[in-house]
DNA sequence: TTTTAATCGAGACGGTACGTCGCGTCTTGTT
DNA sequence: AACAAGACGCGACGTACCGTCTCGATTAAAA
């Protein structure tokens, strides 16, 4: 969570406009949208938003730290997985998603808070808990299940396998930054896959 | 190269101060070291190099453009790489070094720098050209060796391997922010070359 | 008085507190004592003395009229005035007393809320009614007997003679910045007194 | 002077903008006039006159002071002082003169100033350098003036006599906030010429 | 005894101004 | 030409107060 400043839970005081904190997060998406997390200034948010300067520094530390909390809110609903008849081509699948979340407009701005995440530990933190963990996750109980069904072998490694995985298209796309086809990511799964087979 | 604008060869006028471009890349970094590239301001470089801003605007385009180019020019010199007795071993020390490079003070500005470059086309560049590229080119001549020599197959996909093998490295640092220990390094090396095995 | 907002007598919800607005007025002073009339903000003032903001503007309309009430209920009791065996004695002893009082830090703030009373009618008409009055009703006094006693001139104008007075007096701290000494308030009034003479 | 920052004279860098430094008095003495010196922000100096906040700031250090100095230069010029054919007249006029000047709208902006001035020393030492003391001076060469012609005694201490007169103007405009008449002003000075008589 | 109403603390809210910093451009006189 | 110096318009920063508001919790007099 961005949001490091949570109102108090015993709720005393004039309690938080939801709606505010809402309208917020969609604007600052907004504006990364139109020119980059850059264009997502504080003054520039309220401005659009309507929410006071003041109200907004009550609940961010910071313009990208608005949009990484929008951004992240808005993405992680559509992002599911869905199950197929293989391990690997379920994993195929969910490769295929992250690249095209990565692609595109909502690519540019994840590079973007990705960028910014190399300096800012708040963004960097949210980055990390909200986007790579829980996609960790899920990728590791899929390569899991391909262990129980023997498509990989049992002593596999498989933090080293989802590092090979995502290291792979991390690297394209944010250090090299080569395109990649489908047929790249096929041939990147493949052969993670068929180096730790059974 | 990040400093677009050179001084036409034989021209008219007072000729650049040499010595001036090499103080304000010394100042850059130095700078930079001390509170990261946001710190390395034009404004702060001009003050603390006694250079004026104008003159550094004729040769860069910004202040991350001055670390990046300072940055290098003082980094690259320093890296050869050895040639050990197998492939896998020159492979493993290259990477051990990048690791080495990519930690500490240095490591911070660079991840830094890689971070800006995902929103500033000209750190872009300069990041592949000079910093990427040359060191994937050195990689895939150790690779071809090791073709060459029977350590890999002769079939093998180099520019997935190099994609592996950096991505893996890569991705621990700039994206899951996962401390690279000598022995993930080893072992990520060891499976990678497993993998491409004859 | 300041207080514009008066509770009505008998009420029927929960009574005011006295006690609260008695410590708001403490730490008003307190904190116009530390840093000028301008430290006191009713922000401020609720911190430090645990009282909610909307009590403190249920009582007064800004932060300069707290400071000013409590200014002047701390100090109106502190002056009283002595008869001495003249008029002439009574009066300087009177005009030394408040050239005391304008002195130091108490005069500093007194100096800053006449300042303030400029543009802002309410303490205009607060700093009028009790303190610049009361005093001039007792010099008006001690000068009438002045008159019965033939030390002044029978049609003598008292009101221009206290405008000289009091005028001398605050001209110097308030308008030339000229310290006053105690040789220049003897002076002052003793020609005063005399071109006032029977 | 209020404005500190003077360029320095060896005019290296390139030259401050004269008619900036204009525009921006203009507009401030306009905003004061408006609603107060309380209404010549920095903010609205800056959008009003077109001139960038921070050039604002590279001359005064608060908005008052850009009021301080536009309202003088724009005041002084108008203030001669008119010979009559004797002293006490053309003390009287001076000091009619003056209370028309405190008077009105430039009267109210004046003792606007010099309210702030109480509590802000760049203000005070303007205002006295550049308003009291120059008025003064006129004043003391008036009343020498009228020692020599005989109008004064001999061994008049003419300073007191200054404060006096000006005591008495200012104590009614601004502390006993008692609007002065002609036939008022008429009395004081014709007390004060009285009692330092021959 | 139950309303009823004013008070209290806490703190969120929309505003506005603050004074600073950095940007990239420009205008000087000097080398 | 390039250079040191530094002014300029711009716009964002993060903070501080303003005076208002909305809460839930007290506290007494009125019903």
């Amino acid at each position: 969570m961005v949001e490091p400043n949570i109102a108090t839970a015993a709720s005393k005081g004039r309690p938080r406009n939801d709606e505010a904190t809402r309208i917020v997060q969609r604007c600052a998406v907004e504006l990364a949208n139109e020119g980059g997390i850059a264009n997502a200034t504080v003054d520039r948010i309220a401005q659009r938003s309507g929410v006071a300067k003041s109200t907004i520094y009550r609940r961010w530390p910071n313009g990208p730290a608005v949009v990484m909390d929008g951004f992240l809110s808005e993405i992680l609903p559509l992002i599911g997985y869905e199950e197929k008849s293989t391990v690997i081509q379920t994993v195929e699948a969910t490769i295929m998603q992250l690249v095209a979340a990565l692609s595109g407009k909502r690519g540019d701005i994840l590079r973007d808070l990705l960028g910014s995440a190399q300096h800012d530990p708040v963004l960097r933190e949210a980055f990390l808990k909200r986007w790579i963990e829980p996609r960790r996750r899920i990728g590791r109980e899929v390569l899991e299940r391909g262990v129980m069904r023997g498509e990989l072998c049992a002593d596999a490694d498989l933090d080293l396998m989802l590092d090979l995985l995502y290291g792979g298209v991390y690297y394209r796309l944010v250090v090299s930054f080569t395109p990649l086809t489908k047929d790249s990511v096929r041939s990147l799964v493949a052969h993670v896959f068929r180096s730790f087979a059974p």
